[in-house]
DNA sequence: AAATAAAATGCAACTTAATTGCAAAAATCA
DNA sequence: TGATTTTTGCAATTAAGTTGCATTTTATTT
């Protein structure tokens, strides 16, 4: 997924190319709050193209533990894995075999607890 | 998980008591929201006596599509569904083989679509 | 190229689930 | 009983995200 495919499917605008070129360099979802500084657009510019990134399938979002929701491009796909702890989001790209019989399952959010922070638990 | 072995790490107060009682009878996660025309005390003392039940493991607790907390009781350890069509949880009680080496898996959640609304797209 | 229409943006106000401060009430302790 | 701690209700606050609306930018038509 780079620039040049996405402007097949949607204009792209400056506020647009911003925000997609953040996403594509970074290799974990995020936030607004995460990238808000290096934004040169209202958060209501982000939030309307984050939308439409969503209803094109350029981008997926899934909410964390602390109440916001996270961004990334749709490259491959991957499931995650929220620390209850720390809240960090890691990518899991190891498929994992869940199948669950006439349901279509897009996205795994599997919460727990990371090695990190079980290490410093003990 | 039933209110007698609950009194036993913390004091079941008239507040304790109906939040509980809802949750150990309900077959599915509830949000303040499905629940609070029941509830004989304020939000806050709702939300506080959240915050205590997830301290102690007695309940727990995820987000869903519609930016709202779904609590349920502690009982045997399982999976969720959330369809992102009609937003409809469903708890999924057969084992998934997910294994992510150290790290602490507590909760896994799968998005995707639902028989249903799968059925209602053809 | 000018005129018109359509799409995108910024700002401010709003929405809403959840949280917090604080005083009153209830339970526990000495 | 009086003192201390815990719990509760109320009102106000928080913060991520959304919406209305006027303005700007981009695309289309004549």
């Amino acid at each position: 997924m780079n620039l040049e495919n996405i402007s097949k499917t949607i204009k792209l605008t400056t506020a647009r190319k911003a925000i997609l070129e953040i996403l594509i360099k970074s290799n974990k979802p995020l936030s607004y709050e995460d990238i808000k500084d290096e934004l040169p657009m209202d958060k209501a510019t982000f939030y309307r193209n984050i939308t439409r990134f969503e209803e094109e399938n350029i981008i997926s979002s899934f909410e964390s533990n602390d109440k916001k929701r996270y961004f990334e491009i749709q490259k491959t796909k991957h499931s995650h894995f929220i620390c209850n702890t720390c809240s960090q989001i890691k990518c899991i790209h190891e498929k994992l075999e869940i199948n669950i019989p006439n349901h279509q399952i897009d996205n795994i959010i599997i919460k727990g607890i990371c090695p990190n922070c079980l290490e410093k638990r003990n």
